[in-house]
DNA sequence: AGAATTGAGTTTAACGCTTAACCCATGACC
DNA sequence: GGTCATGGGTTAAGCGTTAAACTCAATTCT
């Protein structure tokens, strides 16, 4: 393994001047060495060791995707198609910078802190809301810039946060399904935390139906973990219901699985039941009827995650604590005009 | 940040014997020491620096999943269901043994060099075919334990691979549609690559066909990139084809989108024409009619190629050059008997 | 002309951990 | 009673980089 040294050795001078070079220090060192230098580099193809840096500099080029598994169910995160599709966005963004994702999944904060001190990680993202406070103070309490995804916890709101309309994504929805005559809508959704997307989505739900004089019926929320089984049988539940029109669904792999269910069960979709997901992922196109839904982008999203990060790990100064993207409505066909 | 020196300052020893304490190294320290060590390590969330580790000892800790990325398409490798939930489930295996994965997009073989020189992984997975030589032949010549995922690539067999027994899969289909009477049978996958699986599909097909009296036409094979624009296309085409009752696709992805196509078209799935798909996500029962699918599971698959990795890490000598793991058919309700 | 600045470097300690090579009692063995 | 193994440690070098502090000439300022 060539190092610093060997490349200080074989162009005569210090491995400062080597690092210098290497970090365009470009004040310290005469153009000539420089060039001289650069050359050697390439020859011997040297490239420096991440943990050498790592331990001198206490700065790791690794950014960490944190991801909370809940204790209880040990479900696969990388299983929600959108999730995952941004997780590949932001590794593309840092890979073009010149960083490193690391995913990890963390049980509780006890682990975070380990895995923290473990890994100079010079940035964090951390998706979903925790349960946990002390994961919060943990992380506020660091000096490693944060950058959170979809939270809605103000009290932590020193580390920035992107985010989405989903009061806006939630109310189009059912304002959409309101339009076309619906006035008995349910709303599906995984179980809701606090500070979650879950809650903002419900409120931008409720806000719609009182603009339209349309009381709020409590036994109309589904909450319900997101697994293929589940979403089914709530579909099959809900297929039997006839004070139930139309569906929203806060999420499109909900929203699919109780088509799934309504039509195992003999009814149709949109005929009988009409139904609005959200996220728009690609599979909505590929669903019978498809699937209209909330639209939100995965990949533009996870670059301006990482964009964010970026700035941040260059000290830069941001003042806006979090970016709300924008939703819009992408019509299919899964809604019934009545 | 509470470092070695600081434990054994404090427990009154060298860093050694706080180093063996740590590494088990129990021979050498007596039970009083190590206890009361321990307890000073506990007490004040002494985690080892992985950096100083990893430097020490070459060693990281980390295992590196890495992504080639076609320097034509540049997609997001994390879209696809199956592949993301894979590799969650790797994560989850490595986490749960110690070990960190991180994630990499490579674009070429200099790329590949240049990450493992950076960060001494001490592992690494590799997805998918390269078609780049040099690749593999840089990491035959590493000392770092490679497990290669559905690689058919025969001259690089000292790298352990986990697979699957695709050709079994594709005849299963294959004579799936057959016996249900079909014998107008397309081929849709993306495009082929020398050593990846759709080869080895393609040929289970025709052994398929073969063995049925089905002459095998080439003008019933389609590649296409597995985008969901292209792939419905492809289903909006096939929906004009007479020549065609039956669509077999190398992926669920691709199914679906051409089952899309097909009744975007105002065709009938199963009606019209039937549809089998491989891999059998999640999605396959979400769709309408509900996708009958080749099935793999990406959770063993993924644990299982982090079971070997571990082995591999730990210095055992694996004989065996290549787990393939069964496949079975998950009938729903995507094909009619003719 | 002397002081101050600049350019182009070098020296050296430090980052936190591992590990090979020592050290020194104590007890066992013949 | 001298030799050997063994248990329970310690010392110190080294992993590859960074960065603060230093050096030493040449130039600029006043």
């Amino acid at each position: 393994m060539v190092t610093i040294d060997d490349i200080a050795r074989i162009a005569g001078v210090s491995n400062t001047t080597v690092s210098n070079v290497i970090h365009g220090k470009t004040k310290r060192v005469s153009q000539k060495t420089i060039e001289k230098i650069q050359q050697i580099i390439d020859d011997h193809g040297y490239v420096p060791n991440m943990s050498a840096r790592a331990l001198a500099s206490s700065s790791s080029k690794v950014v960490a995707l944190i991801n909370h598994l809940d204790p209880q169910k040990s479900g696969n995160f990388l299983e929600d198609p959108f999730h995952s599709a941004f997780i590949g966005a932001v590794e593309q963004t840092l890979r073009e910078s010149g960083y490193y994702l690391m995913i990890r999944t963390i049980i509780n904060c006890d682990d975070l802190r380990a895995f923290l001190r473990n890994w100079n990680v010079d940035g964090l993202f951390l998706t979903g809301v925790f349960q946990e406070e002390d994961i919060y103070s943990t992380l506020s309490s660091l000096e490693t810039p944060v950058v959170l995804i979809d939270s809605y916890l103000e009290d932590y709101n020193q580390m920035i946060n992107i985010g989405l309309h989903d009061f806006e994504g939630a109310y189009l929805a059912t304002q959409y399904l309101i339009e076309n005559g619906h006035t008995k809508i349910a709303f599906a959704c995984p179980p809701m935390r606090k500070g979650g997307v879950v809650v903002k989505r419900l409120e931008g739900y409720k806000k719609a139906l009182e603009d339209h004089q349309i009381p709020f019926k409590s036994e109309l929320i589904f909450e319900r973990e997101f697994s293929t089984s589940g979403t089914t049988e709530l579909g099959t539940m809900i297929a039997k219901r006839e004070d139930i029109t139309a569906i929203f669904a806060t999420a499109d792999v909900m929203a699919a699985g109780i088509m799934a269910g309504i039509q195992k069960s003999g009814k149709k979709v949109p005929d009988d039941f009409s139904i609005v997901g959200f996220d728009d992922i690609n599979w909505c196109r590929m669903t019978h009827p498809m699937l209209t839904s909330v639209h939100q982008d995965a990949n533009i999203k996870g670059e301006i995650a990482a964009d964010y990060m970026m700035k941040l790990l260059e000290g830069e100064v941001i003042q806006k604590k979090s970016v709300i993207l924008p939703v819009s409505l992408s019509v299919r066909d899964s809604v019934r005009k009545l």
